[in-house]
DNA sequence: AGGATGATATCC
DNA sequence: GATATCATCCTC
């Protein structure tokens, strides 16, 4: 089977399906000539507006407007003053709902870190100027690597929504089992 | 356990 | 304009 990059159709469904079917897959930005390419392992699901650990909760603002938009684009924002998360918006434009990656396998001219959504980020050259970038460009998109998927997939709660209720308890967090590059057990 | 560090939302 | 909060990570 040949790599091919992810179409709009694959975005455009059930967010906890696509953040589950999302590992194993390669995440690949041309940064500046240099082609990064990583193998995502761990993942979270941010199911829509009635989700509270989920930024689209607050409604249509600036920032969460990506989120509502079209599937298939790059929803990047600053963490903490310091770090930057990359998710992808699913399911039809107007839902409100991504899939955030958590950590990443280094295939290609990933030099650092790649255990967390900030170091992910950091590793494969992604910042603000990405926010809102069409994921069926040439120089950031998925695509299936054409590997089986006969790894195992362990599904739990999701990390640091503690503020978020019953919410913070649901299994909306994806990664592949005994895999040494998911950021926590 | 606490600090770095800045965009964002939500007040006044 | 001010302030509280934050889907993180590092160091102690």
């Amino acid at each position: 089977m040949k790599p091919r990059k992810l179409q709009r159709n694959f975005y455009a469904r059930d967010t906890a399906t696509v953040a589950r079917e999302l590992l194993g897959k390669h995440l690949v930005h041309v940064d500046g000539g240099i082609v990064r390419r990583g193998r995502i392992v761990e993942t979270e699901a941010y199911v829509g507006p009635h989700d509270l650990a989920a930024h689209s909760s607050k409604g249509i603002t600036p920032r969460t407007k990506i989120m509502y938009g079209p599937p298939g684009f790059a929803y990047v924002y600053l963490i903490y003053g310091m770090y930057h998360c990359m998710n992808v918006v699913t399911e039809p434009e107007g839902h409100g709902s991504a899939v955030l990656l958590r950590a990443l396998e280094p295939v290609a001219h990933l030099e650092n870190n790649t255990k967390g959504p900030g170091l992910l980020c950091r590793a494969m050259g992604i910042d603000l100027r990405l926010n809102g970038h069409d994921l069926l460009s040439e120089d950031l998109y998925l695509e299936d690597a054409g590997e089986d998927a006969t790894f195992a997939i362990a599904q739990r709660p999701r990390i640091g929504v503690d503020y978020a209720g019953e919410w913070a308890e649901k299994p909306l967090r994806f990664y592949i089992e005994g895999n040494r590059f998911v950021s926590r057990k």
